[in-house]
DNA sequence: CTCCTTATTGCAACTTTTTGCAATTGCCTA
DNA sequence: TAGGCAATTGCAAAAAGTTGCAATAAGGAG
């Protein structure tokens, strides 16, 4: 199934247009898996879309991360970068060293139940950034 | 006691120095209690400490945060903002009409605990931005 | 008190992000 | 298939944030 594919009926299912932008900035989400920051989502649409403009750029990773089909994540340098949304996880990173790893969200859900019984919210959610020492960084803490 | 005379030990214990500019912007953040942006630092400090320029609060306030005199958080709008280092706490944004919630560290501790233990990271930051739908804002989800 | 070292700041150029508004265009209707 | 309307984009200016480097000044030593 190509980008057009898969998420044209989901702007649409919410009363939203498709456009070259849109899927453009989709695709490159989609095909590289990670997190990129949106300068790094601009150089790359903008090869495929030359005349796509920044503006264009952060309005629109706002807009698809409004409509859950990407995931904003701050990431180690304090700043929001965005991925394709997939599975639920949440990130550790080392503050000393940068390294970065996964943790799937099944390891807060029971965490995230007595937040929201507690608080009255309902938390929504499910991309979380958490800064730590690694375990090779620790030992250098000593 | 004194801004300086609370916090001026606290750096120098750490090797740094105390400066016209740290305290300032140290004042601004011990008074106002709350997040605060760090443009909106930076307008306060610098009725204080005219001639203060952006790039020094800037770097005052990440260097606030390293030595845990401060500490930064995401607001609502996605950027970051600081606050005065004070009691161990979270916060619960909603999504919809930007109603915040604090909550105490006390309720993530066992999370926090299992993360540590499966990840192996130490975690450092107890600051955390859960988001969601306030109570009131869920009903109008229906 | 004065000198010295080097942490810290200001400056200025640069990059990134935001915003209002007019022009464009996706897509619904006929 | 063409027309019309509102959603979306580009443009341009402004605001926010970053960086390298030279000048300044905090605070320890003498
Ligand atoms: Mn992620
Ligand atoms: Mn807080
Ligand atoms: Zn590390
Ligand atoms: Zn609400």
């Amino acid at each position: 199934m190509t980008c057009a594919e898969e998420y044209t009926p989901q702007l649409r299912a919410r009363g939203y247009r498709m456009t070259p932008q849109r899927l453009a900035i989709l695709h490159i989400l989609h095909h590289n898996g990670g997190h990129l920051s949106p300068v790094e989502v601009f150089d790359a649409a903008r090869r495929e879309l030359p005349g796509l403009t920044e503006a264009t750029v952060y309005r629109t990773l706002e807009f698809l991360a409004e409509n859950h089909l990407a995931r904003p994540a701050l990431n180690g340098n304090g700043h929001i970068a965005y991925e394709i949304a997939r599975h639920e996880h949440h990130h550790l990173i080392c503050r000393r060293c940068g390294n970065e790893m996964e943790v799937e969200h099944a390891i807060l859900k029971s965490m995230y139940a007595r937040l929201e019984s507690e608080s009255g919210y309902r938390l929504t959610d499910r991309h979380l950034t958490f800064f730590g020492l690694c375990p090779d960084c620790q030992k250098g803490e000593l």
